[in-house]
DNA sequence: CGCGAATGATCCATAAATAGATCGCAATAG
DNA sequence: CTATTGCGATCTATTTATGGATCATTCGCG
């Protein structure tokens, strides 16, 4: 039963959506690799990797990243090695924190 | 005709999910707001939020990154005008580009 | 303690994503 | 110019994600 159709979205996500796509396609073309090439090597359709890269906001994360990890796109501008460390941190940092609790004050929302 | 099931996935993507997930997760918590509450603001169910959090790479990447950029994180570390900036600029580069040609698989040198 | 609420997990029906094939167009090489 | 090939779009069958409900557990607070 899951709802009609249309998903709200942020003007600042789609923009990030369509730039990641883009950095994808930056970065497939400078390694001159074609479409159906990088599909192959990300284990996915060559359909799917042109709606990945036209910030289809359908597509699956895990495509995604894969896609982008492939054409060495640093997500958060980290390395392997520094990424897992912060993740890890933030584990450990995460439990620590309590559960969040009803309240009636209004929250921040504008950024 | 959807192939088999598992995807392959690279280290460094599959971290990165599970960063992001606690990203999402440690902002929402900062802001004291409960699972429920945010998936109504992102328009999508307490149990996508879930698995969003938990770094499931079968979460479509809008519903993702709609609800990072609620709990105010910035995607790419670029507020929202620098980041439709370098969107454009990047669009604008991408049509320079040529297209991929095929390379010869192999460059034969053995004889 | 004990109550109330958040969270985590599971199940099911349905909407959506994906693979794969195919077409036409455009661009690049020869 | 012609030939070749990447690219973009569309269609269909199938797999998968998602919404919504529900249940048990854990946590936070008085």
């Amino acid at each position: 039963m899951a709802k009609p159709l249309t998903r709200a979205t942020t003007r600042y996500a789609a923009e990030a959506l369509s730039y990641l796509g883009r950095l994808i396609r930056e970065a497939r073309l400078a390694r001159k690799e074609t479409l159906a090439d990088l599909a192959e090597r990300a284990g996915i359709s060559r359909g799917l990797l042109q709606r990945i890269e036209a910030g289809d906001p359908g597509c699956s994360i895990g495509a995604v990243f894969e896609t982008a990890a492939l054409v060495g796109i640093r997500l958060f501008d980290l390395d392997q090695k520094t990424l897992a460390a912060n993740n890890e941190a933030l584990a450990g940092k995460l439990v620590l924190i309590p559960r969040a609790r009803p309240t009636k004050a209004k929250v921040n929302d504008d950024f």
